[in-house]
DNA sequence: CAGACCATGTAAAACGTTACATGATTCG
DNA sequence: CGAATCATGTAACGTTTTACATGGTCTG
């Protein structure tokens, strides 16, 4: 059980459908968690089944119809049960840092170009983090909102967000750079067309 | 296909057994990838069945005898043509962040001292990769080994690992200070008592 | 009326985790 | 001789990914 957890801590903002919540899953939570759409549906089904979310059906007339869901008092203590046993240190998997491990006995043009390019979309998240966070503390500046807010949950996850993808902006355009400077000095191992 | 990929890089820098592969993917490979012994063990037989990687059986007298492996040349043309297409963002799957998030409706105690553990953890992490980036670059410092070592790429990856526990470790300790300082001034919504 | 977005799923295949199982060899 | 480490798996179970499928409503 995993996903559950993920899915009740983005609930608890208020009532989402599941194709709200596959839209907050998209930014907001893809700090520390991803979904499609259709486990997210899956997993409210079982959610409700289980009395943690509450569902309700809204008619809409501009719109098809949707359902969304509400975390109920059982669903706060699953939350409290799941905060209070340690979990085993997050993983990473990057299929990126697989090719840079490689990077001596293939071809590095490729790797080089997706390390360019991954350090414009994690410039690009960071910006939307930033956006979050200032929407989230409104007026208020970072300090006191941090001492006071009510809500600081979100916050300090996207907090942590907008570090991750300045440093992995940072790591990526420095490798490429790295990787560039070697292209013409350095030999290596590839032997161009030796791949099909 | 993933798992895979991992496993022909891991096996770059020369024979493994599987028991060995395992203690590498317990370190070096740890940065951006996880996998249990049982999967390295059925990952070895499924590359060797494809001829991507090729076993020999070694035997110990002191040891129990081992099957070792080593990238064949069909092996590195897959890394090859891995590498050059373009992978999806790398993805991150974080229990702790999902409590973060969730803090402000629950008891906070658990997760200060999670954080609190887990920044001691990042630290330790962090000191056994700067001892792996001594060992891979032997005597040569720093700049020298980057712009001419034959064998860059584990020590990119490793130096994106020191990067990732540094920035970890940070955020850790900073959250949990932070939500330390506001146990006494905020009241929040949580009431003890009301979970099981 | 086509394309974009809203809204929700089913089914099969691939992948990962957990529990269990076995046996060799060394060290204290 | 018990514990630790080396060495390699099988089987059951749970989770995630991919492909497919459907239909409503709005905007240009």
């Amino acid at each position: 059980m995993a996903l559950r957890h993920a899915v009740l801590a983005a609930l608890l903002d208020g009532e989402h459908s599941g194709y709200q919540l596959a839209k907050v899953f998209d930014t907001a939570v893809a700090n520390f968690w991803h979904a499609v759409p259709q486990q997210l549906y899956a997993e409210l089904t079982k959610l409700e089944e289980a009395g943690l979310i509450a569902g309700r059906l809204v008619i809409q007339h501009d719109r098809p119809n949707k359902r969304v869901y509400t975390v109920t008092e059982a669903g706060t203590a699953e939350l409290e049960r799941f905060a209070s046993v340690a979990s085993k240190p997050s993983f990473i998997r990057d299929d990126l840092l697989v090719k840079v491990q490689a990077v001596d006995h293939i071809d590095p043009a490729p790797v080089i170009a997706e390390l360019e390019e991954r350090a414009v979309q994690a410039a690009a998240k960071a910006g939307i983090f930033e956006q979050l966070l200032l929407f989230l503390r409104q007026d208020v500046d970072e300090d006191t909102f941090l001492r006071e807010g009510r809500r600081i949950g979100p916050y300090l996850t996207c907090l942590r967000g907008v570090l991750f993808e300045h440093e992995h902006q940072d790591w990526c355009r420095n490798t490429a750079k790295l990787l560039r400077s070697r292209l013409d000095t350095t030999p290596h191992d590839h032997v161009p067309g030796q791949a099909h």
